[in-house]
RNA sequence: GACUCCGUGGUCGAGAGAUCAGGCAGCAGACUGCAAAUCUGUAACACGCCCGUUCGAAUCGGGCCGGAGUCU
């Protein structure tokens, strides 16, 4: 039986993700599904830049809005829904085609991760968490994984908190250390098709800028202040998103909007980067010159063209 | 006009005779169920200009330029 086609459209914050994927979208009857893990949330629109109605009205979209912002979402969360659209879509007779930078979620998809079996231990993250916190908890916290998993130890710095808490969890969980467990799974049971915008860093930069800009136009002082409104923590999850854990500081007035702005534009420039970096991992990705005339055809070449089964 | 203070790499900012604090930006990297999160590493080889003191000055002295302030 033949594999079943993804198509992913990735690349950085602001590179034009969205409104390539309508293009083609139309053009190839494809359905979007989100790849964000941001846009996820209900009500966070303008902080993501989440397609709109109107756009939503042109491309059915799926995996938007799937949790409240009040809740924690997850990459395990993401790709139980991811997986299911895929199957059910393709009984439908549907092609997808994902839009998102989130690598994390991209790497989850292609590469079902090895020790998705253990779950998130929400008491002993706590537990450890404020272990961490106290003087020298650090190296507490370090020494008590280094017990488990001397490797492991040795390979995290002493600041890197939440990944000595995992493997901590992880190594607890199965009794196994974690650098034993079982690397990450290169197969996939489905075929995966991935194009990247690419900018010179330059342009992308002055995009960023441009763009946050733009949203704080838009609303996203009240868009946030909203949600604080509806019972949404300022320390939940949801609120550590570029452009909301800045504007609640302005709300509370210990920024001035400008510092607000300035601070989003420059988070936005540290997470594209990084988008970068992560995404360099992934094999068989074809980057496309987003400036480029020719971009629509050159996507659709990366996307449809003939790749071996 | 007199007096006082200040002038340090892209920026903020310590240093007070001989070895370049640090922060931010920039650059590079990590990442296995929090990922728009979290963490790590790093260049420049700078001291307003001129003259001097000194084995040696960003650091001391003099002059000049620029900025802030006090005074008649």
């Amino acid at each position: 039986m033949d594999k079943i086609v993804c198509r992913v459209l990735t690349g950085p914050t602001a590179s034009g993700k969205t409104e390539l994927s309508l293009i083609l979208a139309e053009r190839n009857g494809w359905e979007i599904a989100c790849m964000d893990s941001m846009q996820v949330y209900r009500g966070m629109d303008i902080g993501t830049a989440k397609p709109t109605e109107s756009e939503r009205k042109r491309v059915p979209h799926h995996l938007l809005d799937v949790c409240d912002p009040r809740d924690n979402f997850s990459v395990a969360a993401y790709r139980e829904m991811a997986e299911q659209l895929i199957r059910e879509k393709a009984r439908e007779g549907k092609e997808l085609l994902f839009v998102g930078g989130t690598g994390l979620y991209l790497q989850a998809l292609m590469h079902p991760l090895g020790m998705g079996a253990v779950p998130a231990n929400e008491e002993l993250r706590g537990e450890l968490n404020q272990l961490a916190e106290q003087p020298g908890g650090k190296e507490a916290l370090h020494q008590r994984l280094a017990f488990l998993d001397p490797e492991t130890a040795e390979r995290l710095p002493l600041n890197d908190v939440r990944r000595t808490i995992r493997a901590i969890e992880v190594s607890l969980a199965t009794g196994i250390p974690f650098s034993q467990q079982p690397p990450r799974e290169d197969a996939s049971e489905f075929e995966w098709r991935v194009a990247a915008m690419d900018w010179p860093r330059e342009q992308l930069y002055e995009r960023i800028n441009l763009r946050v800009g733009q949203m704080v136009h838009q609303g996203l002082a009240e868009e946030v202040q909203g949600l604080l409104r509806q019972g949404v923590s300022p320390k939940a999850q949801s609120m550590q998103a570029l452009g909301y854990k800045e504007m609640i500081l302005y709300l509370e007035g210990a920024w001035t909007l400008e510092k607000a702005i300035e601070e989003i534009q420059k988070g936005t420039r540290h997470y594209a980067k990084r988008q970068g970096t992560f995404l360099r991992r992934e094999k068989n990705v074809v980057y496309l010159d987003a400036g480029s005339e020719t971009l629509i055809a050159d996507a659709e070449g990366a996307l449809c063209g003939e790749t071996g089964k």
